[in-house]
DNA sequence: CGGACAAGCTGA
DNA sequence: CAGCTTGTCCGG
């Protein structure tokens, strides 16, 4: 057996590994995984072992491995993690950090698997979701995920993901008190490592969970799956991986499936009725017609009415400062592109679409008039206006309001405020069209899932729970699949759409941006005609592949130049 | 990344 | 040509 082992160190800006003889005294506790300290170039870094029993190159002297730091990631999650590295453009070092440990572990203790009590009702687990690779499950928004949750740990070891720590919290309780031996990721790193299963945010499919047998992903289309800051990987699209090569299933669970998880696995859905009633009851209000336009007020009577009465009221307004939504003055149509429908900004003496960069002169495509008006106002003023028309504290929340929140009847606020406040009888959609027309290609995603996480507050129809938008185009096909509580009424038109625009996941995006982006971006465009350099648009360059594969391999072909460079893969706004 | 070292610039 | 800056290379 040779002593040499390769080590991955964590230092930023270069990803190479390096040799290291192992000292006897150490041999036992050496694994691929293991963060150990080195010596590197004189300085003393931590490093991860990445492989053992290596080969060193020959007329290298090796230097001893000076110190075991304790366990890391499993030897299955640093093989995962490289294979993100280059699926997302990113240090396989910053994923191993994310895969180990807070606090060093130096001991492991192993637990045994423990007897499941026979659920009272069996007929409520969901085990045909478990049998193949996988499956996305719609489950409306009201509807519970426990069963689901615990027909994966039934299986054995589970990974359960879920879009907020509240949500891991609560459900990981409610599974321990079910019986279920399972702990909160990353917190309790070293006991999922024992053994059980785990629970949380993004970070927790890197949990180091052993001989795993299921894999759940809550609400997969939630965006919160996807780090923000490059490299933006998404724990939904690691789950699939680290399923896929582990050999068991992968359930992606969601009230409004992404087409990137349609496109993964077999749709399953409760019946017609369940789903009915597992969303609240919606009012499409159009604005364009119901409403005294020269009133200027930014609520209808009938969002008025809800704030005149006792219940517990929520209103989202959209988030200032973004691109004003202009609408004509004669006819009341808004400014959207002609080529993809993004509502159109007016920067100077041209109507530009930021989405796809068509522009048109000041011209409203349903009259011809060439006077348009600025339509959105902020939460602030909102806020106020309502404050003097209920004659009581409302209260503005906003994504930097501090808790806890003051108690109030009636919430004001950009979309943080569905994410803050508990619970309420009615959510109000100010101005949804801002969100429908925004000039991005996961507007109507992102505008269904507002919806859905409005339905989650105010309970399903049944309870009364209510939702009013308002709107100029309420035949909009997003209302179309809300009113009839069927998000799968969205899917065909916007595979076509998304297909026609060259938008993911009929195509791999990338955002290259730094002062190192039009050196990179050139390299791109020798090396390959199969990547699309698009821009640079604001100093950003987008790369468009028609899949990750061919993506993912141009950038690692590619020799990095100087300076700054930042590759943002799937970019969510676009 | 950070240290080592080489090549380039400046001023007396 | 010392003394300093800037650039490039490399680490086991």
């Amino acid at each position: 057996m040779s002593l040499a082992v390769r080590v991955l160190p964590d230092v930023k800006g270069f990803e190479k590994t390096f040799d290291y003889l192992v000292p006897g005294s150490f041999r036992d506790q050496i694994r691929v995984g293991t963060i150990v300290r080195i010596r590197l170039s004189g300085r003393d870094v931590r490093g991860w072992v990445v492989a053992v029993d290596v080969e060193p190159p020959t007329g290298v002297v090796l230097s001893p491995i000076r110190r075991v730091v304790g366990w890391g990631p499993r030897a299955e999650l640093v093989d995962l993690a490289h294979w993100a590295a280059h699926r997302w453009f990113g240090r396989t070092a910053h994923l191993l950090t994310t895969a180990s440990p807070d606090n060093t572990v130096l001991h492991v203790v192993e637990r045994k698997p423990v007897a499941l009590p026979v659920p009272v009702t069996l007929d409520v687990l969901h085990d045909g979701l478990f049998q193949g690779a996988g499956a996305v499950f719609r489950l409306p928004p009201t509807s519970d995920g426990y069963n689901v949750a615990i027909s994966a740990c039934r299986r054995g070891n589970a990974l359960i993901l879920v879009p907020t720590v509240g949500a891991a919290r609560q459900l990981g309780a409610r599974l321990r008190r079910g019986g279920i031996d399972i702990s909160l990721a990353p917190r309790d790193w070293a006991q999922i490592a024992g053994g059980g299963s785990a629970i949380g945010t993004r970070a927790a499919v890197w949990a180091p969970v052993r001989d795993i047998k299921a894999i759940v992903v809550f609400d997969e289309h939630d965006e919160s799956h996807q780090q923000a800051q490059s490299p933006t990987w998404n724990a939904r699209d690691v789950a699939i991986e680290r399923a896929r090569r582990a050999g068991v299933p992968c359930v992606l669970v969601s009230p409004m499936p992404t087409l990137e998880a349609l496109d993964t696995f077999a749709l399953t859905t409760v019946s017609r009725s369940e789903e009915r009633e597992g969303w609240p009851i919606i009012d499409i209000v159009d604005v364009g017609r119901d409403t005294d336009k020269n009133r200027g007020l930014l609520l209808t009577d009938r969002a008025m009415s809800e704030l005149g009465s006792q219940r517990r009221v929520i209103v989202v307004t959209n988030v200032t400062g973004q691109a004003k939504l202009l609408a004509c003055v004669a006819c009341d149509e808004l400014a959207r592109c002609e080529t993809c429908d993004a509502i159109v900004g007016q920067p100077d003496e041209q109507l530009v679409c930021a989405r796809c960069g068509t522009n048109r002169p000041v011209i409203c495509l349903a009259c011809g008039s060439s006077r348009m008006k600025r339509l959105r106002r902020g939460a602030a003023r909102l806020r106020s206006e309502i404050e003097a028309s209920v004659g009581e504290p409302v209260v503005e929340v906003t994504a930097s309001t501090s808790f806890p929140l003051p108690e109030a009847r009636v919430y004001v606020g950009t979309e943080a405020v569905l994410r803050q406040v508990r619970g309420a009888d009615v959510v109000v959609f100010v101005d949804i069209d801002g969100e429908l027309f925004a000039p991005r290609y996961r507007a109507n995603e992102q505008a269904m899932a507002l919806l859905s996480l409005a339905a989650r507050l105010v309970g399903a129809r049944s309870g009364g729970g209510r939702i009013i938008v308002q709107t100029r185009h309420p035949r909009h096909a997003v209302f179309d699949a809300v009113l009839h509580s069927d998000p799968g009424r969205l899917v065909a038109g916007e595979r076509l759409q998304r297909a026609a625009l060259g938008f993911p996941p009929s195509s791999a995006l990338a955002e290259v941006s730094g002062v190192g982006a039009p050196g990179f971006c050139n390299a791109v465009r020798l090396v390959t005609d199969r990547v699309d350099v698009l821009g640079p648009t604001n100093g950003r360059y987008l790369l468009r592949a028609t899949d990750h594969t061919h993506l993912s391999r141009v950038l690692a072909a590619v020799e990095r130049p100087a300076g700054r460079l930042r590759v943002e893969v799937d970019p969510l706004r676009v």
